[in-house]
DNA sequence: GCCT
DNA sequence: CAGTACG
DNA sequence: AGGCCGTTACTG
């Protein structure tokens, strides 16, 4: 069922990234051959390339061997430590692919094996504060609250992967895999900060090493998040992240400059945290007139910046002022209702008793519907902000019309007090998404009125919506903009390659991958896959 | 705010 | 369209 | 200098 389980080894499709580059050897395969191979690689949208030295993958007649190919392409195959060779292909994979009309795994039965006896190990990263993930397939069935314990110093820079020792001849293979999974250079990914190619569970056990600085961060981020200085809030967001992943007590300015994401504004503001305990800039905001105004009013549903502003300058200070005063969207009502309580956490076990409410409702109407709860509580948090519920059918067909349905029934039995947002563009062609914001609440004492989200999606979406639901966002911000950097672009509906911008603006949309699964995306990517525990940066 |  | 929101 | 997520989705 699952195609792209982790013990395969097997390469499902190459990214159609700049460097994922096929060139056909041409001996031993007749012209016309030639033609309809050179159709496919243009068809599955890999890139051909005219001469053998700008190939990363070779494809050659399964009448050769490895040696011979490359004494073909006057290859030195000794040299491999060296070079990055290119990865020789059995023709035969395109010709399975034309068969299933499709690109079929690239299992490594597709590929030549090589004789060669490799190298020791590679020089180690002593230099480097930590290397985090070194994770290899090989003989570990998955394991998920990963000990991807770091080396000391901070967790910071990221390997995509080590040449650890090796010893064994298995080990050639894994590295071959390794290279076809990784057709960048040297298998890493583009320069960069990419959170999303890191775990975030090493950040999870160190909360309180510190998180006196964390704290006082967050709260200039959050700050910084009411006002129209997003980016500068950004910053802050990523150098938290950073700090978290930190497994030992920062005690001076060097090493904290030399953190990615903290330059030399941060890491001064980082050190007079560590230095005096305190931190001037933080308590000059939250004694800030403006700022405690903007704060208050910010935390009310469908109030941002510009609003908050816009208060403050007519004078409201709180939030009675706006109650009676201000002119509030439908929206800020209900926020304004539900202003405390917006601002609690949901235990656990209070949003699977949530859940099963909305299963019930829903599967009433359409048996067989796959229910998936996202956000903070698929990646496992004790607590969360809201519940984040993900509808679809594996007919594809179901869903379509079914959210008023569902919204109706929660509705009439009392578990939705309020709406939010509610499209109802239901009757719209496939690919359309619908979703619903609103209030709901449980029956019985003591209970609180919580935030509910609701999507319902195509099946075949589901992949890139159960990614995107269940988030982080910064985990999310990190994977689009890693596509983006390959042409690519991902958003909750799909994974496009081949997209071409003009000034940040997309000329050319490309075309969307095949994404049956969440695996699937992050190998497109090039990245290890994160369980939804380890992307709760 | 940080990074290329 | 600007504003706000979702992960 | 200019990007920092999404041709995201919804409200008014």
């Amino acid at each position: 069922m699952n195609l792209f389980n982790e013990n395969n080894a097997s390469v499902h499709l190459i990214p159609s990234d700049p460097n994922a580059t096929f060139y056909i050897l041409p001996n031993g395969i007749g012209k016309d051959r030639r033609t309809i191979f050179s159709n496919a690689i243009q068809h599955f949208h890999l890139q051909l390339v005219a001469s053998p030295e700008n190939a990363r993958f070779i494809l050659a007649d399964e009448q050769f061997d490895l040696p011979k190919v490359f004494s073909i392409l006057k290859l030195d195959l000794s040299e491999s430590e060296e070079k990055s060779l290119p990865i020789v292909i059995q023709i035969k994979w395109l010709t399975d692919s034309l068969k299933e009309k499709n690109l079929v795994p690239l299992t490594k039965d597709y590929i030549f094996r090589t004789p060669l006896i490799r190298k020791k190990t590679m020089p180690s990263f002593s230099q480097e504060p930590v290397i985090e993930e070194k994770k290899t397939i090989k003989n570990k069935p998955k394991r998920r609250l990963s000990d991807d314990q770091p080396q000391g110093g901070c967790a910071t820079q990221v390997k995509q992967r080590r040449y650890s020792s090796d010893d064994d001849n298995n080990d050639m293979m894994e590295d071959y895999n390794d290279t076809v999974k990784n057709p960048f250079k040297n298998g890493e990914l583009p320069k960069g900060n990419w959170m999303c190619s890191m775990s975030s569970q090493t950040a999870k056990k160190n909360t309180e090493i510190n998180k006196d600085i964390i704290d006082k961060l967050q709260a200039m981020a959050d700050l910084y998040n009411k006002t129209n200085d997003k980016w500068r809030a950004y910053s802050y967001q990523k150098a938290i992240t950073t700090i978290r992943r930190c497994t030992k007590r920062i005690d001076s300015y060097e090493e904290i400059i030399k953190l990615p994401g903290i330059g030399e504004s941060l890491a001064k503001k980082i050190w007079e945290i560590i230095d005096t305990g305190s931190f001037e800039k933080l308590e000059d905001f939250q004694s800030s007139e403006y700022m405690t105004a903007i704060n208050l009013f910010g935390n009310i549903w469908g109030c941002g910046p510009n609003i908050a502003k816009h208060w403050y300058d007519q004078g409201f200070r709180t939030l009675n002022d706006v109650r009676t005063k201000a002119k509030l969207s439908q929206n800020q009502t209900v926020g304004l209702k539900y202003y405390d309580e917006f601002l609690e956490r949901i235990p656990r076990d209070e949003v699977a008793e949530i859940e099963a409410v909305v299963k019930e409702h829903a599967l009433a109407l359409v048996p067989g519907l796959t229910i998936q709860t996202c956000g903070s509580y698929r990646r496992g948090k004790a607590t969360c902000g809201d519940v984040d519920i993900l509808i679809t059918h594996t007919d594809g067909i179901s869903h379509q019309g079914l959210l008023i349905p569902i919204i109706d029934s929660l509705r009439k039995c009392g578990f939705l007090t309020d709406d939010l947002v509610l499209s109802d563009k239901y009757e719209e062609d496939s690919g359309s998404h619908v979703k619903y914001f609103g209030v709901c609440l449980l029956p019985g004492e003591n209970r609180k009125h919580r935030r509910l989200d609701i999507i319902v999606i195509p099946h075949n979406e589901y992949a890139c919506a159960l990614l995107y639901f269940t988030g982080s966002a910064l985990f999310n911000r990190s994977m689009r903009n890693l596509a983006h950097q390959y042409n690519m672009y991902l958003s909750q509906h799909r994974l496009n390659t081949g997209v071409i911008r003009k000034n940040n603006s997309k000329i050319n949309m490309g075309t969307p991958l095949y994404t049956p699964t969440e695996e699937s995306i992050f190998k497109y990517l090039n990245l290890p896959y994160r369980p939804p525990e380890e992307r709760d940066h």
